[in-house]
DNA sequence: CTGAAAGCGCTAACAC
DNA sequence: GTGTTAGCGCTTTCAG
């Protein structure tokens, strides 16, 4: 057999791909401790070491880490699923989370759902199959099976971007429901008395639909009058500008509108400004997200911060602290969110 | 050493995880026909497959990839590098790109370098460590290290984004050079005569830079006054507000403006309401990107359409072709642009 | 069309 | 602190 495989090996690791062997030759050690020297440097004596890093440099060595992998049966990636991937929401929890992890040699194997639970259930699976090293989820709503499939796996799993109750493992987020009923305090407490939230698409986006309900339950709570306007279409600017011409025409008396996030609130504006409708005058408007244009636009968007940014990093940081063996971290982070008062509202 | 083996066999493979040769024995075939079955059905015996099939499922299997991929040498993974994640021109690529491939069994490995070469080398290392299938690149701007790594994988390669002369592999993209053109063409045919190009970050930008030197060189050729403001800020719409603050002050006489990108012109777009210049009487503005806002501004945007998602989708055809051996596809595929005349230039 | 056998390149006991 | 040994779970010749 040993004809065959020399003739096969140029084709088989690309002409130049060393291996752990090779270099283990060239530095006059055997494997293992060219795999300690990788993996924990320390255990290893500093005169091996600085022969293995040269014998490494001078190879060109790049581990293959699908052979490692199925050795230690587990792998150097994370797997994320967010909705979608244009949301710049989760795009920078995204990009934080990459980060992170990158600097400590993971890997982001990163998919979206479109909201869709079966979808989820998809990428879970084609996921598991590369022993990730932990699954981060967007929100608390999956399948039967997926929920099984992560149960079984054993893995650190991180649900993000909402609290509850009974994690399937850990829980990064804040509470929309908390977002609406400060939102609704908040218009209250500028003596709007006719409220109305507008959402799109809540079918689908829970946190959304989550974010109206405690709009609404703190509005009637405080004996305000409070509608909701829904609409089918994504959240766009475009759907923000529609939301606002059907409320006008629905609910002409309302006076304070609280939009799903600013992306729609934007849309909000720019039909306020052509309808002659003054903000915040004649209607008050919040968003949710403070995207960049919030605080640039005309007027000033009043809006909700959420921590978008720190859901990454603290994820990162869990995930890294499990990873050692730490799993002292708290079941449940929730990181809050800012109330940003500006001219809209 | 069967004894420690099987002490510890729930703990190395999850207790119910099951291998193809459990697959095999319950379905009475040996795992080379399993293999196959997953592989190539076609080229197994019907019976065979059903019988294969209804062991999957009552296993539950979920193939091991890393264990297949080291067989193999190769895997179905695909190394992205996008400058941002929360950029939504790439984001929207990667999303086409990626749902595509995951429909035909391939997973994204996203990363972003931050427009550095050094972050998009150390990336591309960590990506050849998986044997990826492809690797996909934003930008023809990379380090010697990473071009010789590249070219030595022997791996389909895709530069993105962008247009030029010897591909390491393969490029799908558009001119921005001719996007800058066309702006200034735009521009002279509106009967603008003083011409302004604001960018940001044009050290890192390439892209960026390569609009505005097409646009320069336009103006010029055609007799036009044009002048360029660069501010050292990431591109945003805060950062769009200051430079037209900058421009109206140094140069109080152009009557047409090309901002780097949508977000930026925005920014513009609320300075200008808020100093109460005139769009476009007395200035003329004009975005790249077409971003959602853009048909929804007031006044409405004019732009430059990218093809955002098409890159992604026919990234995605080219590579999947590829995958099945057929190299026929064109090395270099322009995709265009389209100029989207509205009213605020 | 199917099965047997030989690895893929690395990690993880275990012994020294 | 280091080397030896025995796999990890699949794919891939090669026979039949």
């Amino acid at each position: 057999m040993s004809e065959p495989r020399i003739a096969d090996e140029g084709r088989r690791r690309g002409v130049n791909r060393s291996r752990m062997a090779d270099v283990a030759r060239l530095a006059g050690v055997s494997t293992s401790t060219v795999s300690r020297a990788l993996r924990q440097p320390d255990i290893v004596s500093p005169e091996l070491r600085t022969r293995i890093d040269e014998a490494i440099e001078r190879l060109a060595y790049v581990p293959n880490l699908m052979a490692g992998g199925l050795a230690s049966a587990r792998s150097r990636t994370v797997g994320i699923i967010v909705p979608s991937i244009m949301n710049s929401f989760f795009s920078e929890t995204v990009e934080a989370l990459g980060e992170r992890l990158a600097d400590r040699g993971y890997q982001l194997m990163l998919g979206h759902s479109g909201y869709s639970t079966e979808r989820e259930e998809a990428l879970v699976a084609s996921y598991l199959a590369w022993s990730p090293a932990a699954i981060v989820l967007t929100g608390r709503h999956h399948s039967k099976l997926t929920l099984r499939r992560l149960l079984e796996a054993e893995i650190p799993v991180v649900e993000m971007w909402e609290l509850g109750e009974r994690p399937i493992d850990m829980l990064v987020g804040f509470s929309h429901r908390e977002v609406g009923r400060a939102v609704a305090r908040h218009f209250r407490s500028r003596g709007a008395t006719r409220l109305a939230f507008v959402g799109a698409a809540l079918d689908r986006d829970l946190r959304a639909l989550e974010r109206g309900a405690g709009f609404l339950a703190e509005a009637s709570a405080g004996g305000t009058d409070a509608v909701t306007v829904s609409l089918a279409e994504r959240p766009q600017v475009a759907t923000g500008a529609q939301g606002l011409a059907r409320l006008l025409d629905e609910q002409p008396g309302v006076d304070a509108a609280f939009f799903s996030n600013d992306v729609m609130a934007l849309g909000a504006l720019f039909e306020c400004r052509r309808r002659g409708i003054a903000v915040p005058e004649r209607l008050r408007l919040c968003g949710f997200g403070d995207l960049d244009f919030a605080a640039e636009s005309v007027p000033l968007l009043t809006t909700v911060r959420p921590p978008r940014r720190e859901i990454g990093r603290r994820i990162a940081d869990a995930l890294l602290a499990r990873f050692e063996g730490d799993a002292s971290g708290p079941a449940v982070l929730d990181l809050g969110f800012e109330l940003i008062e500006r001219e809209s509202g």
